[in-house]
DNA sequence: AGACAATAATTGACATGACATCGATGTCGT
DNA sequence: ACGACATCGATGTCATGTCAATTATTGTCT
């Protein structure tokens, strides 16, 4: 198996374990590692309009997370406004219960990263790291880590 | 950000783009990437029946991927055999436009793990090929990743 | 003002993925 | 033989993801 293709199937064989593991723990908080996403997002970077959240989403990567938001707003963790002086834009905040559930998305995340970081073992994930970097670089997505990089929290 | 999160969230990233150039490359041969794992697993390990092409498979990394094979099967590519001696197996081959399709494949996958080489930059693969082997030891994906590892090609 | 391009969000269509459940079929113990 | 159990696939349901097309609204140019 070559290398680059066994690194491949590597990276997408993490990908979807790791959201495995997180889906089963966030199941107690009723919310998908999808959702997850945009509850942090929201918690750490105030009122965000659909554009803005997508820009910042590493999932759904391309248009607009109309749905994604749907079902929050459904459940009642996200509260949608139309601002007066553009009505084309939709800002989104968190509820207080909304609110609730991102900071205990904030205490699983942490379980999953201390286990990428027994995973680690020592080995130093910065080549790691800077070959990922390197490879989604001026890709949506990949701009979307570096966008979360560049500011305080995320 | 931590450093565990920004990886967790490139290797989310480089998952999605990856796909994204891959299913670009792949249109015009009508299959989707998920779709072509299954004709390279047909085409470099002969019959397989639906359990057995589940192990080996990344993506659909859990239960049977009937509804996967059924597209195959519906665009041609794909035989589907219930063997007399077992009929709960079904025994799929690839069909001979399966087979031309499969190798086609073989060369886009080419273009992308040249890609990925690139990416690479004379960065030593390995740590970051140890450190995602030890992340999905013992998951179902690992499992299949190991499993391929193991024998010829694929 | 009026035509027209640009922007933001929604929606439709299609294919995955994950999980649970169901049906058919073999196997095995008695 | 027969009934409990195990195995294999198929199927239902829900939530993503991706792309394209549509709608509503705003900015711009003449």
């Amino acid at each position: 198996m070559r290398p680059a293709e066994e690194l491949r199937y590597l990276i997408l064989a993490a990908q979807r374990e790791g959201n495995r593991i997180l889906a089963r723990r966030l199941q107690p908080l009723g919310v998908t590692p999808s959702q997850a996403e945009v509850l942090r997002l929201l918690l750490d970077r105030g009122p965000l309009t659909l554009k803005g959240l997508g820009e910042l989403l590493v999932c759904e990567s391309g248009g607009s997370p109309s749905r994604l938001v749907d079902r929050l707003h459904a459940a009642g963790l996200v509260h949608r406004e139309v601002p007066a002086h553009d009505r084309r834009q939709v800002t989104l905040t968190l509820t207080d219960a909304g609110r609730r559930v991102a900071e205990e998305v904030a205490g699983v995340e942490e379980d999953l990263h201390a286990r990428i970081e027994s995973a680690a073992q020592g080995r130093a994930l910065d080549e790691a790291t800077a070959f990922l970097r390197s490879f989604v670089a001026g890709l949506p997505s990949g701009d979307a880590v570096a966008r979360r990089r560049g500011t305080a929290s995320g």
